[in-house]
RNA sequence: GCGAUCAUAGCUCAACUGGCAGAGCACAGGACUGUGACUCCUGGGGUUACCGGUUCAAGCCCGGUUGGUCGCCCCA
């Protein structure tokens, strides 16, 4: 017998749990639309040289190549590769109904990506990433910078798993600001922006090594001043924006940096987003090289442990390769395999009712045709009903009704018929009635 | 790609220094002649991941293989 198994880095469940990640989906979907942004879906697969084009060496050794076995036996480089992510078949969808778009270009993507990742806690090689952006035609005006907390924040109280923080942070002021303390070279900035990031993991020792090491080779006192910046610029905006606007950098990248966070800020108040569920924090990076601008993350203040649970950003140029128009566009993604997984582990996430309100018996066989009939008038009457396939015993069925979790179950039988009632059982709550066929529907739909 | 750690029934785990491979849960049947969830009884289930070695004797010790898990890198 072969072992039945799943790949490792993958989510199956229980039905009664499909039901909660679903009913989640549909939470952030519905506040997706909530901002007038429509659904998309693209190909899992694609051609692999539209897919790997921005993304890098990272990337591409996580990407999962596709290949017939007649291809493969020819010896030729896979043609189709599964998506990694869903900003870069964005890209490329833009690019080619250019011409039957309307610009700015809203729309929302709700499907799984793939990545070859080793093994690990709570990560995924196929998880849905819920994603949302506003693509512009030459211009994109930062208002869509701040629209997207907006979403995100209406998103996340709809879910209601507690507070959370949307923390934000500009790649601008953060280059400008690399490039004054010596990181001269775009190179030396990205992996400078790396060891910020880690900031928050590592602490401050590692990320001070980082920047001290051959790659970047930073001066102390540049590495010294950039983190006692990091210090002031993290937590309520109102204070790092006036610290900011306190600071002497002579850098113009940074200063239109500071000012972009500023018109952000500024206007994500406006769209109604509770105060002290945006915070600025400047040691936010994103590893992904092609944000240029703002840059997000989102974490739930109770489970600091799951990390950020949505990110994104703004970029110039995505769709660059794939067609001569300048495309710039700001978004954000939920990764939503790992939020469900890590709070579900938690406890904050209950099997979902069966949906299905009443399992009509039969014991006895004459009487199915009565039975069959009477789950068809309930089913009429706008109720889930899961109907015995045949008669048998009681008990069986009674058991079966209870282990799927459906809360009554409906007994006609010989001694019903004598009585001319139909008996209604509600396994719940241990109780049973004779209810008249004619008003079943009724008292099933009462007491749900 | 690098590192650590683990592998016994469908699941969770026992098995002393190497000495007859077990329990709970789950499943099936019964106690209960139309009544689930509680209780009691009975039952099926195993090449101890795989291959080799040491030994009178290996789930246990040694070597290898495969796979899982947890970190690093990177990221949702």
């Amino acid at each position: 017998m072969i072992q039945p198994r799943t790949p490792p880095g993958t989510l199956e469940l229980l039905p009664r749990d499909q039901l909660a990640f679903q009913r989640m989906q549909q939470t952030i979907r519905e506040g997706f639309e909530r901002f007038g942004f429509l659904p998309v879906e693209t190909p899992v697969f694609e051609y692999s040289d539209v897919l790997l084009t921005k993304s890098g060496g990272e990337t591409e050794k996580q990407v999962y190549f596709l290949q017939s076995t007649g291809a493969l036996k020819e010896g030729k480089a896979p043609e189709l590769a599964l998506r990694f992510d869903l900003t870069v078949p964005l890209a490329r969808y833009v690019a080619q109904y250019e011409n039957q778009l309307a610009f700015p270009f809203r729309r929302y993507q709700i499907q799984r990506v793939y990545r070859g990742e080793r093994n690990q806690r709570g990560r995924y090689r196929e998880f849905y990433q819920c994603d949302i952006d506003v693509v512009g035609k030459d211009t994109l005006p930062l208002a869509y910078d701040a629209e997207m907390p907006a979403v995100i924040a209406e998103v996340f109280r709809a879910l209601d798993f507690g507070p959370f923080t949307i923390r934000i942070n500009n790649r601008k002021l953060l280059n400008g600001l690399l490039r004054g303390a010596g990181a001269d070279t775009p190179e030396k900035r990205a992996a400078a922006l790396r060891e910020i990031d880690k900031l928050e993991k590592a602490g401050e020792q590692k990320v001070r090594d980082g920047l001290t090491g051959p790659e970047i080779a930073m001066a102390p006192e540049a590495i010294d001043k950039l983190l006692g910046f990091m210090r002031v610029g993290k937590g309520d905006p109102a204070v790092v924006l006036a610290e900011l606007a306190k600071l002497d950098v002579n850098d113009e990248l940074f200063k239109q940096g500071v000012a972009e966070l500023n018109t952000v800020i500024e206007q994500v108040g406006a769209l109604g987003v509770p105060s002290g569920t945006v915070a600025i924090d400047l040691s936010i990076a994103r590893g992904l090289d092609y944000y240029t601008g703002t840059i997000y993350e989102t974490v739930l203040n109770d489970f600091p442990g799951i990390g950020s649970v949505c990110s994104g950003g703004r970029y110039d140029d995505l769709a660059g390769l794939y067609t001569k128009s300048k495309l710039p566009g700001v978004g954000l993604s939920i990764g939503l395999t790992r939020l469900f997984f890590q709070l579900q582990e938690a406890g904050k996430i209950k099997p979902v009712e069966n949906p299905c309100a009443a399992y009509v018996t039969i014991v006895d066989p004459e009487l199915g045709a009565e039975c069959r009939a009477m789950a068809t008038e309930l089913r009429q009457a706008g109720l889930n009903v899961e109907l015995a396939a045949e008669a048998g015993k009681l008990g069986k069925q009674l058991k079966y009704a209870e282990k799927v979790g459906i809360r009554f179950a409906v007994i006609y039988a010989s001694q019903e018929k004598a009585r001319g009632a139909v008996q209604l059982k509600d396994l719940r709550q241990n109780s049973q009635r004779d209810v008249p066929r004619t008003e079943l529907a009724a008292a099933i739909k009462s007491t749900t």
